[in-house]
DNA sequence: GACATTAGTAATCGTTTGATAACCTGTCAA
DNA sequence: TTGACAGGTTATCAAACGATTACTAATGTC
């Protein structure tokens, strides 16, 4: 009967905020907005349900949030690269920015959620503006031409594709999934298939 | 009171199926799988919502019929622009054969959304399978090379997002968003537009 | 014209889900 | 020491959803 009383952990509001965003954005990318419950991000986040709905006043706004802060480390990490010349092309540059992203569970899965979101009234009108976003920093910041950008977008989107299905688990038993994947990851390939195994453990 | 007793009209069971399956691709194509209630599907093919399950036993195993549907439609559609040689490079003939799929509303998005759910033991498993089969067309079939098969693939879902994305909405008012469609779809602009116009109506 | 089959509907049910309300309990300043 | 605020929880709810059951009305056939 001695109930050694250990003190129940608690966090400073922010940093629980931050915490239930980083599993709402891996929860997000799993199954996206509709198939994600308040209760599985809760648990990920070892709070309860209610409170991660008190937190963020809706499902809704919470996905939002996450929307906004993966465009945010998008373009901080898309900044960082193209400061960071260390002699190698622009592109590879970007590219291999954008799989480093791949570290943070969810983010790039989330992102390609909203954007076939877009007949959503509020989730649609911020995905597109981010996509714009983007294009728009490929544009100026970094300085490609159009068809540049549409070709680095390109690329992304089907990584995105390839993140998604979970290609890489076929990586190692099937020769056509592995050149498929050769194809979309030129010379990243070992990267992303690695980053890839972090996605693994994930029980409904 | 002369009631005048219009007969209800009723379809052979084979023609009916097969509405609910195009009502149902289209609806999935914009909210998902998990987005979409069954009674969304029934209202849209003007059925009652207990039919609609008892027809396909499961709403996962109508969303995996939508899904095999578009796979067959998809290769049998690029078959054909590979078979109809009409002096245009091979990738333009597919290019414009994938985006005249547009008009098998809520295909390619569908096909979109279950690329995304690679988690899910069902869905991923078969949109895996289907992208495979995607990729070996191009690459036996075809006759590309891995590099090019991954480029088109790449045009493919960029153009995917775009359309799920409604980017088409912010063609007329943003310059910045048509300069971004131009160069996803370049010389076949106005086809996706017009396209994307049939888009328009479809209240939740 | 009976009658079996086919093409549906109406009613209803058990869960799940997002949200609300009410309460609890460390922490810390005065 | 007290009291107030910050950081949570438990209990509960109404609505929505997928699914089941039981029934009904057209249609084709002998």
């Amino acid at each position: 009967m001695t109930e050694t009383d250990v003190p129940i952990p608690r966090m400073k509001a922010h940093d629980r905020r931050e915490l239930v965003i980083e599993s709402a954005t891996a929860v997000f990318g799993d199954y996206g907005y509709y198939g994600t419950t308040t209760d599985q991000i809760a648990r990920a986040a070892g709070v309860s349900q209610p409170y991660v709905v008190r937190m963020f006043g809706t499902k809704e706004k919470l996905f939002v949030e996450v929307l906004e802060r993966a465009l945010v480390l998008l373009l901080g990490s898309f900044r960082r690269a193209l400061a960071n010349d260390d002699g190698q092309p622009l592109q590879r540059r970007l590219g291999l920015s954008y799989v480093g992203l791949l570290e943070h569970r969810g983010l790039l899965l989330s992102l390609m959620h909203a954007f076939v979101l877009g007949s959503d009234p509020v989730i649609g009108e911020r995905a597109r503006q981010g996509f714009l976003q983007v294009y728009e920093f490929l544009r100026t910041e970094a300085g490609m031409t159009s068809t540049e950008a549409g070709l680095f977008l390109a690329g992304g989107m089907l990584s995105n594709t390839m993140i998604g299905l979970r290609m890489t688990d076929m990586d190692s038993s099937d020769p056509i999934a592995h050149e498929l994947l050769e194809a979309c990851f030129p010379e990243k390939l070992e990267v992303v298939v690695e980053l890839g195994d972090t996605y693994r453990p994930d029980p409904k």
